[in-house]
DNA sequence: CTGCATGCTCTCATC
DNA sequence: GAGCATGCAG
């Protein structure tokens, strides 16, 4: 029975059986983190400490939620059920139902998604005739979003912190939006934490119920937390005490949505005799990987410190290659072929992915794929909820389940269409506020009465005499079969029926897909749920495809080899995060960096280019300064912008190789700051013969073309392509 | 009330 | 360069 205990490294069984008390577990990329979390869950349930329902474990995704649930129920060899185990938002959740009265609320409350909450944000601005144009909903709900962050109430924001939003203060738009949400019975993502924790704080009955359920507090990922989830846990940890958070602040990657990595560097302030442990032994990485991570973390201030090293025996392998290319058709092409050699090798495709900085970055590489017809997939994009037709499928519902819904009647009421424009839609707005009754209720009494005229009154009447139909099916017929009923019955499956576009068939499918999901719940509110805070686009099956992602994306996953394109100043570290954050921001791409080489297993390739087109025109790029972070003996230089730069070669360079190992990095590092910046334009020497009007060119990217204009080393040629460019001269040729 | 032209923006992205 | 939102014609 105890023999899982066995099984684990001495760092991670100190922090398994450190049951009681508050403890911080410092755990680097590839150390066993998860294995620690589950075993320690079910350590505590083994050693009989706690029942299963008093343990409260907490994640930030489903995935990572699902995960754990699965391996704790191996653990204990039971299915893992009637667990307060998933994400700060569904638990939140699971809270704020049962004591819904006790925030304004009923138990059946809409959670409302990023796109509901903008569209009720921007009718509040709208109500108070603001000019939406110069002060987008956007950037309010971005400041109310970090109000909510931190555990603000609009009556809790502080006058000082206060800020004008056109005439109105963006602290009373935020206590309308609020008032909007109460009134509606809704709550947003927000919300869930906001008010749960606001609950805790003000209510001793509902904090003594919660103390008296959890003896044990799991919580991963500990460095993404905010603050309103930290208080949210301080509250519930501060009787038992027993809390254990794991966590590794140098991947500390989302402070723009809210993360405070002073939340984990503050843990033994804030939980008094906290015991600290650091799983340093990585069972991932080759040595020279996890070298090179290290030597570029290690770059950073503000950390708690740690150093990963090998914790299996045979750790060796190939240095981190750096590999320079002209442009970003070139890096694609060189990725593909490096990815086709491995496939001859026999290595899986699933086994290779991407990792890039922001997703305009995929592109090249999906249409490098494509042409060549290497396998992929792009984790991200749209999720199944998202997309337009499942969201007014559940919008049909929510409008049957919650007739004080007014986004979800307001999104479906002329979906499909029914003759019922602006006018009518302003003429039901009206009557609602005038009566101060829901949406759905203003659309009935204008019905029964003469407001609107032909169409528009006999497409309303239609829609409320069904949905009144609909209602009484979902009490007899049950959810599955009226859902199905209803998408016939409104038209809205024909409506895509008529439609030509190519996508038509996939969302009819996608509807199909939903009827289906929703005969896996008991309930239609427990449907709901699940939708809202649940359902995942984790539809990954085992199907042997290359992965293109976000560095964001990949944390918490590994590959044997590892592509890390882009590495240039200004795409990494992002020059907009810069802008915005400074050397803050500076350290967080650079945390960014060392996530996504500490997700190679394998091999791990570096890439920067010469010439990035950025929107529309083409620029010339420096190295990442990350780049020169890397401790060079564990880097091998190669690619053939590299070779062009190192032996000077003035001829066009040499197309992508599939080994890098053309040149190796000598003594002296080459990319400093101010070699790349004098790389970075003049690679090749200034030439000796100046190229006059008329004479004929050609250059590497546009191809041939007649100068027109030459300025000192700039010349104005018009391309028989590319059409007129201002370039510099050495990077053409005469034809 | 609906379809098309024009204009604006443009990291990351969980729940 | 492209997708999305808004503005005007029919």
């Amino acid at each position: 029975m105890s023999d899982y205990l066995a099984r684990l490294n001495p760092a991670q069984r100190e922090a398994v059986e450190a049951v009681d008390g508050p403890v911080l577990v410092l755990a680097g990329a590839g150390t066993g983190k998860t294995r620690v979390l589950t075993t320690r869950f079910a350590h505590i349930l083994l050693s009989k400490r706690a029942f299963p329902n008093q343990i409260l474990a907490v994640t930030f995704t489903n995935k990572a939620a699902r995960e754990m649930r699965e391996r704790v129920a191996t653990l204990l060899d039971r299915p893992a059920e009637g667990l307060w185990l998933g994400t700060f938002h569904a638990l939140a959740a699971r809270m704020l139902r049962r004591y819904a009265e006790r925030v304004e609320r009923t138990s059946n409350f809409s959670i409302l998604d990023p796109d509901d909450q903008l569209r009720l944000l921007k009718q509040v601005m709208e109500a108070r005739r603001m000019d939406t144009k110069r002060f987008t909903p956007q950037g309010l709900m971005g400041t109310i979003q970090r109000w909510k962050d931190r555990a603000m109430l609009p009556d809790a924001v502080p006058r000082e912190q206060d800020v004008d939003w056109g005439a109105e203060s963006a602290r009373d738009l935020y206590a309308a939006y609020q008032e909007r949400l109460r009134a509606l019975n809704a709550v947003d993502f927000g919300d869930l934490l906001l008010l749960a924790t606001d609950l805790l704080k003000r209510d001793p009955e509902v904090l003594a119920h919660y103390h008296r359920r959890f003896r044990y507090i799991l919580v991963d990922e500990y460095q993404d937390t905010n603050l309103v989830q930290y208080y949210w846990l301080r509250l519930l940890a501060q009787q038992s005490k027993n809390i254990c958070c794991v966590g590794d602040d140098d991947q500390s990657i989302y402070s723009w949505r809210g993360a405070e990595i002073e939340n984990i560097l503050r843990f033994e302030a804030d939980f008094p005799g906290a015991k600290i442990v650091r799983l340093e032994a990585n069972y991932r990485s080759t040595a020279p990987i996890l070298a090179a991570a290290s030597g570029l973390i290690a770059h950073n201030e503000g950390r708690l410190g740690k150093t990963l090293h090998p914790g299996r025996e045979n750790a060796e392998g190939d240095n981190v290659e750096v590999m320079a290319f002209w442009d970003s058709d070139e890096e694609s092409r060189a990725v593909s072929t490096r990815i086709e050699a491995l496939r001859r090798e026999n290595h899986k495709l699933a086994e290779c992915a991407v990792l890039v900085r922001a997703g305009f970055q995929t592109r090249a590489f999906e249409e490098r794929f494509i042409a060549i017809g290497l396998p992929y997939r792009i984790i991200g994009g749209l999720r199944f909820y998202e997309r337009a037709e499942i969201r007014d499928a559940i919008a049909y519902l929510r409008v049957l389940v919650q007739p004080a819904d007014d986004l979800a009647f307001e999104r479906i009421v002329n979906v499909p269409k029914r003759g019922l424009g602006e006018t009518a839609l302003r003429a039901m707005h009206e009557r609602a506020r005038a009566d101060a009754v829901p949406l759905a209720e203003a659309a009935a009494r204008i019905a029964a009465e003469a407001t609107l005229r032909g169409k528009a009154r006999e497409g309303l009447r239609d829609l409320l005499v069904k949905c009144a139909n609909w209602r009484t099916a979902l009490k007899h017929d049950g959810h599955v079969a009226t859902l199905a009923t209803l998408l016939d019955e409104s038209g809205y499956i024909a409506m895509w029926q008529e439609q030509k576009t190519p996508d038509a068939a996939g969302r009819i499918e996608n509807l199909k897909e939903l009827v289906r999901a929703l005969a896996d719940f008991d309930t239609l509110e427990g449907f709901l749920e699940h939708v809202s805070l649940v359902m995942d686009n984790d539809n990954e099956i085992n199907d042997d495809k290359v992965f293109l992602m976000t560095l964001h994306a990949a944390k918490g996953l590994e590959f044997d080899t590892v592509f890390l394109p882009g590495w240039e100043e200004g795409v990494f570290p992002n020059q907009r995060s810069l802008d915005e954050g400074g050397a803050k921001s500076l350290e967080e791409e650079r945390r960014l960096a060392y996530v996504g080489i500490t997700r190679a297993k394998q091999r791990a390739i570096i890439s920067h280019c010469a010439n990035r087109r950025i929107y529309a025109n083409w620029q010339s790029s420096v190295p990442s300064r990350f780049i020169e972070e890397l401790p060079a003996e564990f880097i091998t230089l190669g690619g053939s912008a590299s070779l062009a730069r190192e032996q000077r070669l003035a001829a066009p360079p040499v197309f992508a190789t599939a080994t890098p190992l053309l040149a190796r990095r000598e003594a002296a590092p080459l990319l400093n700051q101010r070699e790349a910046d004098s790389w970075n334009t003049p690679s090749r020497p200034a030439r000796a013969d100046k190229l006059t009007e008329g004479t004929r060119v050609f250059h590497q990217k546009f191809g041939y073309g007649v100068v027109l204009d030459a300025d000192d080393d700039r010349l104005d040629i018009r391309f028989e392509t590319a059409g007129e460019k201002r370039v510099l001269d050495r990077f053409v040729e005469r034809a």
